[in-house]
DNA sequence: TTGAAAGCGGTACCAA
DNA sequence: TTGGTACCGCTTTCAA
């Protein structure tokens, strides 16, 4: 039985009157202002500690009103990862209550691929905080650099620039990610077996986190399954079904693979043309509507989701409260991918099917009627 | 390359200027209130809509000089579970800005001890808004409908009473929490074994729920397991153990045990004690230190992770969105259950450790400084 | 170093 | 039925 928060509404005014002061210096005083005699102030928050002033945030909120101008810079490619990411952005810019909030979303092509361009120019744009995924970090470094040192902070999302300055990163674990895919391989291969991963490309830093999470969990928990050289897509499709058909053929065919980028469909299709599909335990990563089936019949295993709405909301939750309050988020936030099963594919295909409805209504904190579906996931 | 957003925020007087009529009847218009001709309302409403009017809570708050009182009952019981999903409470309330929040936070013993008469005594402390968990439905409903009908929305956390008119409930999946066990137990025992379910109580909705998803994938996807008829420990660790013991006593003896609530460790200490845990795959629910070593030697499979802090902040957010803004929120959200396995874990477990700061800085909108852990789950 | 006063965007009351 | 205006508590600017 806790009671919070006492009803004693104590201004700066009980506090002005009961020491014979203008409000004006008790504000000073408060807020260390300059201008203002070491004693009174002193006596000034002595008082207000006595009194219990509360600050009235309504009042504060209104007379501040500051417009806050939000850059997004995400890339147009891969759709199914950023267009909920931005949704996640705009659904939390909504939901925020009396902060006036200008989002300026902007695209680049691909990433590595008039990213840098896109920032570069933006260096003038004077955001008041920025959300980004960095492709090559030794490339973004400076600039981000350049721009936190200009007073512009930035959120690194979906991937990360360490060295750079910027004030957080939100993403998912990779070293996990690739850990639970050989947590899952290990509990289910119950006999000795060969697996594989396919990845997009070892120098992306991502990608080889999850295959080092990957191997690093087969060679402490799994002693009966072994791994194949891993082949690398450079997210090209067919390259990935080169490099598929190739395992298929050679003479150590694998029990199961490992795709630890979104590109899985031509593995999938690679596979199910050699009908390999069938006895072959698969573990994909990311969720779009083309893998439903896939899951649904059993023939994927499970499929890492990243969370891209997640991440977008985050993202800018701890943009704005380090904006609005001065916290200083958390320097690295990782999510937990979710495991996506058979059995609770349902909860995040309706997700994935009745999202990425624009609700461009506008602009920022608008009430805008949700589609009525009856299931959320984050 | 897409701007979205807005010219500025449009007032009241915005809307004046525009018809050349005074704040006043704008006021009246966008309000209801009587004293206005139905044309002028009209032509009101329609250019609000145009101007996309964003009414400022700020100011509004500061006029009205209203505190919201939000009730939070929960019960003292399962700390692991309920403590993080006050926790989520208050960071949401934190978050908040312009808002006068009061959050009264009342604790019961136990679910269905205690609860019901909290709610009926608290029947006249006419909050704003109530958050809670009920048990029994069939005991609930009453008074939350009473409540509901004297104007105070109710939310559901954590189970759901779904006739009783509350506003919202928000909760994990409980149908897909038994579903996803039931498939970790059919990928894992591929031989025909026996199962069982332990679990709290059957009519404690979200409890019944869980049980029916994870008899119902069974039946469908592994017809290979077959069901013992299930236990109830009225969460109580000595029924627990008791029907634990039990369970290894019969003569069927199951290869895989179910227990779909928080109170697993009386289970998981029996069936210790009876050296049946190597060769019992175990499947749990929740997180909490105690289950830790369980889950990193293997000897728990995997725990269904509820998300409490999420339960809370969603459940906060919702209220208050209906407080203010008057958008009513989905009746049901259910989120999807974390699965934590043993390469998983270390995400969670900081979590749980980092956590349940109390950051009991006073009350409201306090920006208090998060303490320094450098990852984060949801 | 301090005080006085003008708003921030609504609401509510009084006058017209 | 309308218009005008005094607040709500705090920040900020300008004067003293």
């Amino acid at each position: 039985m806790k009671k919070e928060n006492n009803p004693g509404p104590v201004g700066i005014k009980d506090i002005a009157r009961h020491l014979g002061i203008s409000i004006g210096t008790v504000d000073r005083a408060l807020h260390a202002r300059p201008g203002i005699s070491p004693q009174t102030r002193a006596r000034v928050l002595q008082t207000a500690k006595k009194l219990n002033y509360q600050p009235n945030v309504a009042a504060r909120s209104l007379k501040l009103n500051r417009r806050l101008r939000i850059g997004v810079h995400l890339p147009h490619q891969i759709t199914s990862f950023f267009d909920p990411l931005r949704e996640g952005i705009r659904e939390a810019a909504r939901a925020m209550a009396g902060v006036n909030l200008e989002l300026d979303f902007r695209t680049y092509p691909h990433i590595g691929q008039g990213d840098l361009e896109l920032l570069e120019a933006g260096l003038g744009q004077h955001y008041d905080g920025l959300i980004m995924t960095p492709g090559d970090p030794a490339k973004f470094d400076p600039v981000i650099r350049k721009l936190t040192a200009q007073g512009t902070p930035v959120i690194c999302v979906a991937s990360d620039a360490p060295r750079s300055g910027r004030l957080a990163s939100v993403s998912v674990d990779a070293a996990i990610s690739g850990g639970i895919a050989a947590e899952l391989f290990a509990r289910t291969l119950q006999r000795p077996a060969l697996v594989a991963v396919i990845t997009g490309d070892l120098s992306t830093q991502d990608h080889a986190e999850k295959l080092k999470g990957f191997a690093a969990t087969l060679a402490t928990t799994a002693p009966h399954l072994s791994l194949l050289a891993t082949r690398e897509t450079h997210e090209r499709p067919q390259d990935a079904r080169r490099e598929t058909l190739a395992l298929l053929q050679s003479r150590n065919r694998p029990a199961g693979i490992y795709v630890n980028t979104a590109n899985s469909l031509s593995v999938l299709r690679a596979l199910e043309e050699r009908g390999a599909l069938s006895h072959t335990l698969v573990v994909t990563t990311d969720l779009f509507p083309e893998l439903i089936p896939f899951l649904e019949s059993g023939r994927i295993l499970a499929t890492l989701y990243q969370r891209p709405f997640t991440q977008g909301k985050a993202a800018f939750e701890a943009l704005i409260r380090y904006l609005l309050d001065g916290v200083a988020p958390e320097p690295v936030t990782r999510f937990a991918p979710h495991i996506v099963l058979r059995s609770n594919l349902p909860i995040f295909a309706d997700r994935l099917i009745g999202s990425v409805e624009p609700t461009e209504a506008g602009a920022q904190n608008l009430r805008s009627d949700q589609p009525a579906s009856a299931s959320t996931v984050l």
